[in-house]
DNA sequence: ACTTAGATTTCGCCG
DNA sequence: CGGCGAAGTCTAAGT
């Protein structure tokens, strides 16, 4: 990985077109060919620039004048253009073998403990299977109720309208079968935004938050706050 | 900005959990307290751990053998555990004033021009207001035709499946007051994908292609290609 | 190669 | 501060 921190100006053209005013930035360059741009004064986590591979790197004077970054995405050519008025500094450092991140915690992993627990999508529910396959994609889990009555659930960590178009989406094509035509549909979710459980439930949707700790039997759910 | 390279691993807790497995690694940190880790193999655009503003940062050890990074996000706390076994390099620049990216060419420009040049939507079309507030959000314009009848537009720079289930759901709130019971719809973008097209019209919504260089006046529209 | 859906999405606007 | 929609979203998975 080359960092190169110099004064620079910066022009972006593709699929639309930026600035950047002359100043100080650091200019971080992947062996893969992977680029980004970054000020101390911008975000600390979305550079202010960048490429991301497969790119064509160009490096004009020397010393360095010129960076130019080309990316050939279908007709338009993604183009950076680095002008670089002074070097502050210029390093490569051998970072060895790729090491990647082991993540716990994210959407999969809701499934997989709602799958074994599916009585916290609704009382009763016993879980048919999971990644039920319909003609426009798999349903996340597939339940039965007491009375033998069918239950789409769609997981989400944070719900949105989204979530609630994509689970009408999959009823729409399971009540074609006769067999499930009365199939119920429960938006399950950590998080659940107030339009999205406006849209669900005007649409006869049910909604259920969920808590990770509860899942994992980390924590007892919630008590009532009153006494009877 | 401080750049640490050096051979470390790194625990985050927090919204989910991940563990990096030792490896010398690129540590960013900005000024305002924003920390990310870089690994050569990893994305060039992503950092594989990060945290962003406000965070509460402890250095450990001479030499240092530990950062130790927190945030108060609401209830839970987000914590990074840096653990350090070898420093590469370590500098910190000073980049002087911020330097803040200008962009031209987002779905806010296009707005402004289709707002300006409503024609462009369909004949003769007149505007009557950006931004026209419905119960579940603002429609992008709202326009009248030559016989006064009613148009919503929804803009995109490209326009997927998504656009479309939008533009309906904001149909079906205009058209429950009497007077604008019979708003047509326009689905106004650079580009529609195919899919988003067809569901469109299945719906009855009308489907606009626009160029951004044609409506600054920068190109002429396309003459047809046959000649009468 | 293209499409779909997730993300510690991040970012910006507006209430 | 929270909700909501856009993003040069990026990225991984499935077809």
């Amino acid at each position: 990985m080359r960092l190169l921190v110099a004064r620079c100006e910066v022009e972006y053209t593709g699929r639309l077109t930026t600035h950047l005013p002359e100043a100080v930035r650091l200019i971080m360059m992947h062996a893969n060919g992977g680029i980004s741009i970054w000020h101390d004064g911008g975000s600390s986590v979305k550079p202010q620039n960048w490429m991301t591979p497969p790119t064509a790197i160009e490096f004009e004077g020397d010393p360095l004048e010129a960076i130019v970054v080309r990316k050939f995405a279908g007709k338009t050519e993604d183009r950076l253009d680095i002008r670089i008025s002074e070097i502050v500094s210029d390093v490569t450092h051998d970072m060895g073998e790729a090491a990647l991140l082991e993540k716990d915690g994210v959407e999969k992993h809701l499934q997989e403990l709602l799958a074994a627990q599916p009585h916290w999508c609704g009382d009763g529910f016993r879980l048919v299977r999971r990644e039920w396959p319909t003609d426009i994609g798999p349903v996340d889990l597939m339940c039965r109720d007491e009375a033998d009555g069918w239950i789409a659930v769609e997981i989400k960590r944070v719900a949105t309208i989204d979530a609630v178009e994509q689970l009408t989406r999959y009823l729409d094509f399971i009540r074609r079968d006769p067999a499930m035509a009365e199939c119920v549909g429960v938006l399950a979710a950590q998080q659940i935004k107030p339009q999205a459980r406006t849209l669900a439930e005007s649409r006869g949707l049910r909604c259920v938050e969920v808590d990770l700790a509860v899942l994992r039997g980390e924590r007892e759910p919630e008590l009532t706050l009153f006494v009877a």
